[in-house]
DNA sequence: CCGCATCCCTATAGATACTG
DNA sequence: CAGTATCTATAGGGATGCGG
């Protein structure tokens, strides 16, 4: 149940409300390629992302389908936030954000080398990666967190 | 000369930085797709964008290279805005967006004709659209437009 | 410690009315 | 037509509190 509210019924529209701002896709971006999973590694990316916008991304991104909040296999104290695979889907865009990047900006030897792998397979990196999310995501059972419904 | 701070020297963020809000790449959409090119036009959009964001983000975009201000060919009370070469490359991205879409949500009949050509002839798709944006661009002059500059 | 919630304050987004 | 001016609402930064 999509806590969105429709501009239109444009699907560009409806995509941004769920994650155009300056930060959603930086959460997925980390939970995506980082292998973030937890509140405070999520805190901890290098554009230093505030908590309490923290928490409220990750309540939209979750209210969305887009991740979802997972008991933390090692720790009790701990909650572990992982990509659904509708948020895994936006593997392909991620990757497109990247490769126009590179046009246009100076970009680190590391994530230059990732786009040249795009550029030469990119059905192939997306499976695999993709692959690689879904198969760490069936190692952990979902929590009874309560989620907020609409009132 | 982009006017985006970075947070970071992520090509993600520095992307955000540009068109990461709720309003730049409808923008884009519709000088990409919908044949739009004045301010007036740009106003009328489906999801109702208010003038002045329309102006803060045309100006937003102008800066850091995505569209230019030109001339009406046909009118001289009209300003003409188009895609650059840098904006008409984020035509992947913006297909990339209506085929995630096109997954989770219900989507129009047209745009779905669309997504079902990008589906089967992606490169194709964007290298025509593309060229014919680039088309479109050579017919006008570019004014003298002031663009306001770092302080 | 971990995962937030809350408060305070500032900056930006956004709606509406108006103008050269 | 193509924007400003004005005002209000929301986003966001930073510090701190607080239950588990």
């Amino acid at each position: 149940m999509p806590k969105i509210t429709q501009r239109s019924d444009c699907p560009i529209s409806n995509s941004l409300e769920i994650w155009g701002d300056k930060w959603s896709l930086l959460i997925i971006r980390d939970l995506m390629f980082a292998h973030k999973n937890t509140y405070s590694e999520l805190l901890q990316s290098a554009e230093k992302i505030s908590t309490n916008i923290l928490a409220a991304r990750l309540l939209a991104l979750e209210e969305n389908g887009i991740i979802e909040k997972l008991a933390h296999p090692d720790s009790k104290a701990k909650v572990w936030y992982q990509l659904t695979p509708k948020g895994i889907a936006l593997m392909p865009l991620l990757l497109e954000i990247s490769l126009w990047a590179e046009k246009f900006f100076e970009v680190p030897d590391s994530i230059a080398a990732v786009n040249e792998m795009a550029r030469r397979d990119r059905a192939g990196v997306i499976r695999e990666k993709s692959a690689e999310l879904l198969a760490m995501s069936s190692v952990t059972a979902a929590t009874s967190t309560p989620k907020i419904k609409d009132v």
